[in-house]
DNA sequence: AAAAATGGTAACCTCGATGTAACTAATGGG
DNA sequence: CCCATTAGTTACATCGAGGTTACCATTTTT
C-alpha cells in the first residue's frame, strides 16, 4: 500500500492517469486537460510517472518538438481501481444515528 | 475522484483504515500499530476522518480516559479497494522494451 | 525583424502537512 | 505528596509539494 499511495498520492497523478485513459496525449493537451496545473509540475509528475513505469513517453525529433504520453499496461491497470475509488468518494454518507459520534456516560 | 483523494490521499489516512480494518482500537492502540506516527498527527487524523464519516469515535467518561475508534460502514468499503490498490501497487512492472521510453528519429 | 508554436528548465516563493517537546486534567496507588 | 496512566493540546520548527515568472532552442510564418 505504501507503494501504492507513494504513486496516486499526490494532487495530480490521479488525474493525469484519468485523463490519459486509452490515449496518447501531447504535453501541450495535458496541459488543457488537466485543469490548472503548471506546466513545471505537470512536467515533474510525468517524469515521476514516466519513472515509476505507469506512464510512457515517446518524444518525436520534429521541430517543432512533439511528445507524446499514454499509460503503459501496468498503468492501464489502475483505471478500474480508480473508477471504484471514485465511486465511492462519491457515495453519499447516510447520516444515521449509529453513524455519528457516541458518548457513552459510564461512571466508576 | 477529487473527494476520494482528498479522504486516502495523505501520509497516513489509508494505513490508518487498514490498521483499524473490522476492529474497534484506542488510541495508544492506533500509536503503536500505526508504526511512527505521531500522536498529534494521529489525532488530527481521526478528527478529520470522523468528520468525513470514515472513523467512528466513542468517548467513554472514565478515569483514565477511554476512547474507541473504529470504521463505519462506509469506511469499511473502502478496505477491498485499499487492498486491490496495494496488490497494484506490488505488481512487478515488467522491464519490456515496449514499455521502456522510445525516442523516435524523424527528420522533417 | 519579430512573433508564434512546442516542450521544456531555473530561480524563487508560499503554504500546508508533518514533527518535537512540553504541558494539561482527572484520579488511583505507594 | 508525587508518580503513573490516558487522551489529548499548545507552541513552536521543518520540510517538501506545488505555484509563479521568466527564460531557452528551433524553425516557420508574417
Amino acid at each position: 500500500m505504501i507503494h501504492a499511495t507513494n504513486i496516486i498520492g499526490n494532487k495530480w497523478a490521479p488525474i493525469i492517469i484519468y485523463v490519459l485513459e486509452e490515449r496518447k496525449l501531447r504535453f501541450g493537451q495535458l496541459v488543457v486537460f488537466v485543469e490548472g496545473i503548471s506546466r513545471k509540475v505537470l512536467t515533474e509528475q510525468l517524469k515521476e510517472l514516466e519513472q515509476k513505469k505507469v506512464v510512457k513517453r515517446e518524444s518525436f525529433a520534429e521541430v517543432p518538438p512533439r511528445v507524446e504520453y499514454s499509460l503503459t499496461e501496468w498503468g492501464k491497470e489502475l483505471l478500474p481501481i480508480l473508477s471504484q475509488l471514485c465511486t465511492w468518494g462519491a457515495g453519499i454518507s447516510i447520516d444515521s444515528d449509529d453513524e455519528k459520534n457516541i458518548t457513552i456516560q459510564k461512571r466508576v
